[in-house]
RNA sequence: GGCGACGUGGCCAAGCGGUAAGGCAGAGGCCUGCAAAGCCUUUAUCCCCGGUUCGAUUCCGGGCGUCGCCUCCA
């Protein structure tokens, strides 16, 4: 397995300090606002690493925090004049729902800022001890310059950034590039007791503790977004290594920015979309599709029209595995051997009795190369065609005998697309009442079930249909069409998918 | 200005030394009562110019263009 390493700028053989695990910290939210689609994006793209690497057997160990002190909250909270925890509380709430309902997996451990503190402020005062960092003012502060390895990360030079940095008039740093480790509380705002006074601890400070704190020393992953690298993820290595002595992490992974008109989605350019705002139009599954169509690392940019592409072609593998499923359910219940009929028949039997294995080896080549999940679904497509293209040589109602092969490649399909997070809706009904006064009108249905409703319908249309009364049979699958169903003709019979209305 | 990334068909996007995956869209054909779904066929001087190489989209240099970081940001 290979990944990219923002450290080395190259990609290196990726190995765990443990064969058998591995420990990787992703920075979280700061609870101040709901987040946004881009926000989303790095979450969605490790919680692909992290499905990746429990599904190739590694135990991971997976910290995500929640920042939930900082200047943005309690500036959000005077504009909304409530308490920073209540806008902590508040977010911190909507962001788990959002991420529920994104199918990001919980991580194994969620620390929050506020409940290590303490924590906090023993790094501080070893820092201190060790003549990295200095009170001043009531404010501690992290001096760049006492630590050899600032900028390795980000590949900047300590020289170079001085002339750029600016110097505040009354500024408390001795330098200006160094950063605060605590902040002392102005009137009004939260804080906590310290040997420096009270005050609140500064960014970048919390990831170094939580990460070190769940994780040990020299863990394996470290993952955010681009724009984390400066300076937040460096001020993290120079705090944790210069108070363990030790690398801080081993690989550091950062994602692209989702973009909209070839510019950074932002909460301060305000050009963003809400997460939850996007999942109330394109359900989890396609805004996962649309986002792993790109590889992790490169600039994608948000359109609804891509969000709709996305929505036909997870369509497209939808269709395969129920046709599929039609097939083989049908087949197993004729129970009849059958042989294949054809030379293209039987070489594409072939074909699919080795799907599986190739597609789960093809599927992991592309996997290990980087998370390159646009190489993966590729796999997934590629079987999907097989699957459709031998579903269409068969023909009707000659399953029999491929049932078993066309089950086992159906489940690789959806094994391979569960690692992706992307899954399907099993059976769900949910077909709206309108269905049943368009039964009473064209089929002659007396009842109030919505399924009994469409079956009488799809019956009275096959009645039609045999009748050659072309009109019925069309205004039958023309009404349904007008509630959101499609209706198609199958082998097996007409059948009926809801896609809900629009 | 400093550091970095990227530029592949109509749109999106993998690949990164042996002339190009996949998705969406388009065209033609098959299937269908008509559709829907599906199948088959079809669309690429890989930004430009040099260089290295038997051979470059892929490596090196230069140019042009786009974007990110350098201040809060996923």
């Amino acid at each position: 397995m290979r990944v990219y390493n923002t450290l080395t700028r190259s990609k290196e053989e990726f190995v765990p300090r443990r064969a058998d695990a591995v420990a990787m910290y992703v920075c979280g939210p700061t609870v101040y606002n709901h987040i946004h689609i881009g926000n989303a994006r790095t979450f969605l793209s490790f919680d692909v690493i992290r499905r990746y690497l429990e599904w190739r057997g590694f135990d991971v160990s997976f910290v995500r925090n929640i920042t939930d002190v900082d200047d943005k909250i309690i500036n959000r909270a005077r504009e909304e004049q409530v308490t920073a925890p209540e806008i902590a509380a508040k977010y911190t709430a909507a962001f788990h729902e959002a991420m529920e309902r994104l199918g990001v997996k919980a991580p194994t451990y969620e620390p929050y800022a506020t409940q290590t503190i303490d924590e906090m402020i023993e790094m501080i005062e070893r820092l201190i001890e060790k003549g990295n960092a200095y009170e001043s003012g009531g404010d501690v502060y992290f001096a760049v310059r006492s630590f050899d390895g600032y900028g390795k990360l980000s590949g900047r030079d300590v020289d170079d950034m001085r002339s750029g940095a600016r110097i505040e008039v009354g500024d408390l740093k001795r330098d200006p590039l160094d950063f605060a480790l605590w902040k002392s509380a102005k009137p009004g705002e939260p804080f906590w007791t310290s040997p420096w006074g009270d005050g609140r601890p500064g960014w970048h400070l919390e990831c170094s503790v939580m990460s070190t704190g769940h994780l040990g020393e020299t863990f394996d992953i470290h993952g955010g977004g681009v724009d984390l690298v400066f300076p937040h993820h460096e001020n993290e290595i120079a705090q944790a290594e210069a108070d363990t002595g030790a690398p801080f992490a081993r690989y550091w992974l950062h994602g692209g920015m989702l973009q909209i008109n070839s510019e950074k989605m932002s909460k301060s350019l305000g050009n963003f979309m809400l997460l939850k705002d996007v999942l109330g139009t394109f359900p989890a599954p396609i805004v996962r599709l649309f986002m792993l169509q790109t590889h992790y690392r490169s600039p994608l940019d948000y359109s609804e029209e891509r969000l709709a592409a996305a929505v036909k072609s997870y369509e497209r593998i939808e269709t395969a595995v129920r046709n599929a499923r039609a097939v083989a359910e049908g087949a197993a219940a004729d129970g009849a051997g059958a042989s294949a009929s054809s030379a293209d028949e039987s070489s594409l039997a072939e074909a699919l009795v080795a799907a599986p294995e190739d597609a789960r080896a093809r599927f992991i080549e592309a996997m290990d190369d980087d998370f390159n999940t646009a190489g993966a679904l590729a796999v997934v497509f590629d079987q999907v065609r097989l699957v459709n293209s031998f579903l269409d040589q068969i023909g009707s109602g000659r399953g029999a005998g491929y049932s078993d092969l066309l089950k086992a490649i159906i489940d690789t399909m959806l094994d391979l697309l569960r690692v992706l997070g992307i899954t399907f809706a099993e059976g769900e009904d949910g077909y709206p009442v309108e269905v049943v006064d368009l039964a009473a009108q064209l089929a002659g249905y007396g009842g109030g079930d919505t399924r009994e409703a469409v079956d009488a319908l799809l019956a009275s249309r096959a009645a039609a249909r045999t009748d050659k009364n072309w009109g019925l049979a069309d205004a039958v699958r023309d009404g349904l069409a007008g509630l959101g169903f499609v209706v198609e003709d199958t082998a097996q019979g007409a059948r009926v998918i809801y896609r809900g209305q629009s």
